[in-house]
RNA sequence: GGGGGCAUAACUCAGUCGGUAGAGUAGUUGGCUUUUAACCAAUUUGUCCCAGGUUCAAGUCCUGGUGCCCUCACCA
């Protein structure tokens, strides 16, 4: 990295100048000519509208902007691939219809660039929709060459660190991002229509809690104090169904201090959701609404009305109803045994080399749930329901009224994941106290690191009957989209800094560019 | 953290038995008024990831490191 920037680019740069056009102009719409004031020109057009109207808007004067991706250039005559957010047109600047000086800038003008096209839509000899250029101008000079034209951005590292290049030069990446907003927002409008408030509630918790998971640590300077980064908004959330607001939702960035994976990263999206006289199985309804209008916004939608995704090579069908069954029945049907078969079940622990941790009901019914995770997980492929858990390891969630070994909590399945759980609300201040202090006597550096008081006064003074519900944003996107793994569809995944350029490691006296080397 | 693989031009990739670095694209120069990865001609670009080692000689072999990918483990 001699020089940061391309000499020819450079080169460019300057002969753009020096011809007295401005290489990073303020205004995009172009300079009026011969005084002629320009107020009246034709306004921005995206090129996928272009195409599409071809046919009626034929001869009219259009303007476009966009990003140069490919050129086929003849002495008088240049074909450009123009491309914007929407898609790819051409245009084609013909230099007996271009101004001359904007004619001549196409000299200056490289794969890459930006640039403002104004003329008449039609037609070439081959039939393609065109855009006849009678104004041409550089908006924006790029000093950084585009990808290979044919095989595009292929390393994935690449892809992954500058998201910005492969945005731009593949269309199906940015359709995939796209499609997220748009499932993002379905989502919400399935809340609003029942008549949900969506909150923010803080990022930097005092005491980490909500969920088991090892937290990001940060200090306040002001307060002197230490604070984490959420693992889940829960406990802010359900402290809102005390006060009040009885249907809210917050679509939550989460931050958890462990792996990387396909699966994994340390930071991600999980809308949960809480509703004041409710319980598990109102939530069951509901998140099946919610993965239901994620699909439609996807595009899961097939010609018979059905809903179908392939996610790694295996196919699921997402119409409703989905299938549900107790936790007790399906261990019973591939454990072989049932869960609360205390005779029975050491012996299989052992066979999948499980051990109870301690004496501590939470360890027994701990291990009882690897052996679920170990033998039944696998073949929840879903869309599915699992719901009643052992309520031991279920510290958030209420007992059932009819035997308290089971809680009101389901988790669902879909493409081999768990993409949401779901609870009946635990609202009685002395047993959620109880469980609380169980938790931090464990000492699991993944458990609470102390027992949230002010959580327990807000259960004292009354949580109302109650379910709630997380669901893994960005996994349900990857199963709906079908992208094997979660940097997919995770703009800016996490990575490792890179080398020399940036980050906390590179933070020294080193200018960034380089400008010359004296050897 | 364990195991396996990869790292060569701005991009996509070749590089034989160890013999001193290649193609296409992009860029540059010229030609061309209907192309679609346009074409024709000429041409520029390298810390072969880093550091050691073996050797007369290392992109190639060895050791260590770094990064990425896959996989297992971990991960409500």
């Amino acid at each position: 990295m001699a020089d940061f920037f391309h000499p020819d680019r450079l080169q460019k740069l300057e002969d753009l100048k020096a011809s007295g056009a401005d290489p990073y102009p303020a205004q995009a719409a172009f300079a009026p000519i011969d005084g002629v004031t320009a107020t009246s020109g034709p306004k921005r057009e995206l090129a996928a509208a272009l195409l599409a109207q071809a046919e009626e808007r034929q001869g009219e004067t259009v303007l476009i902007y966009g990003r140069v991706l490919g050129r086929r250039g003849y002495g008088k005559l240049a074909f450009l691939d123009v491309c914007d957010q929407s898609g790819r047109i051409q245009a084609c600047m013909q230099k007996d219809l271009v101004l001359p000086a904007e004619f001549e800038h196409l000299k200056q003008l490289n794969l890459g660039d930006i640039i403002a096209v104004e003329g008449e839509l039609s037609k070439t000899k081959v039939g393609e929709p065109t855009v006849f250029g009678t104004r041409f101008r550089i908006l924006t000079k790029a000093l950084e060459n585009p990808p290979e034209k044919f095989h595009g951005l292929a390393d994935a590292e690449l892809r992954a660190r500058r998201r910005y290049v492969d945005l731009f030069a593949n269309q199906e990446v940015r359709d995939s991002f796209f499609k997220r907003s748009a499932i993002i927002q379905a989502m919400r409008e399935v809340f609003l229509a029942r008549a949900y408030t969506e909150v923010d509630t803080p990022v930097l918790h005092p005491i980490y809690g909500g969920a088991n998971a090892k937290p990001f640590s940060t200090h306040h300077n002001a307060l002197d104090m230490q604070l984490f980064l959420r693992i889940a908004p829960e406990l802010y959330l359900k402290r809102l169904l005390v006060g009040g607001m009885e249907r809210v939702f917050e679509f939550a960035r989460v931050f958890r201090n462990e792996g990387l994976s396909m699966r994994h990263n340390p930071e991600f999206t999980m809308v949960e959701f809480y509703e004041a006289y409710s319980d598990v199985y109102g939530m069951m309804e509901l998140t099946e609404q919610l993965v239901v209008a994620a699909a439609r916004a996807a595009g899961c939608e097939q010609q018979d009305g059905s809903l179908k995704t392939i996610f790694r090579d295996e196919e699921f069908q997402l119409s409703p109803p989905f299938a549900r069954v107790t936790y007790a029945d399906v261990f019973l049907e591939h454990v072989g045994c049932a869960a609360t078969d205390r005779v029975g079940l050491p012996a299989k622990m052992a066979d999948h080399g499980i051990q109870v941790a301690n004496s501590s009901e939470y360890a027994w019914w701990k291990a009882v749930n690897d052996l679920f995770e170990e033998l039944v997980e696998p073949h929840l492929r879903g869309p599915i329901f699992v719901h009643d858990y052992p309520a031991a390891i279920c510290p958030l969630a209420k007992p059932l009224a009819s035997d308290p070994t089971w809680a009101g909590r389901f988790e669902f399945f879909l493409g081999g994941m768990e993409l949401a759980n779901a609870f009946s609300e635990l609202n009685d201040p002395q047993l959620q106290l109880a469980k609380f202090e169980e938790q931090v006597v464990d000492k699991d550096p993944e458990s609470p690191n102390q027992v949230d008081m002010d959580y327990v006064r807000a259960l004292a003074y009354g949580l109302p009957p109650a379910g709630g519900c997380g669901i893994g944003v960005d996994r349900l996107i990857m199963v709906l989209l079908g992208k094997d793994t979660i940097r997919d569809v995770l703009l800016f995944p996490h990575m490792r800094p890179e080398k020399d350029f940036g980050g906390a490691a590179a933070s020294t006296d080193e200018p960034l560019v380089k400008t010359g080397d004296p050897s």
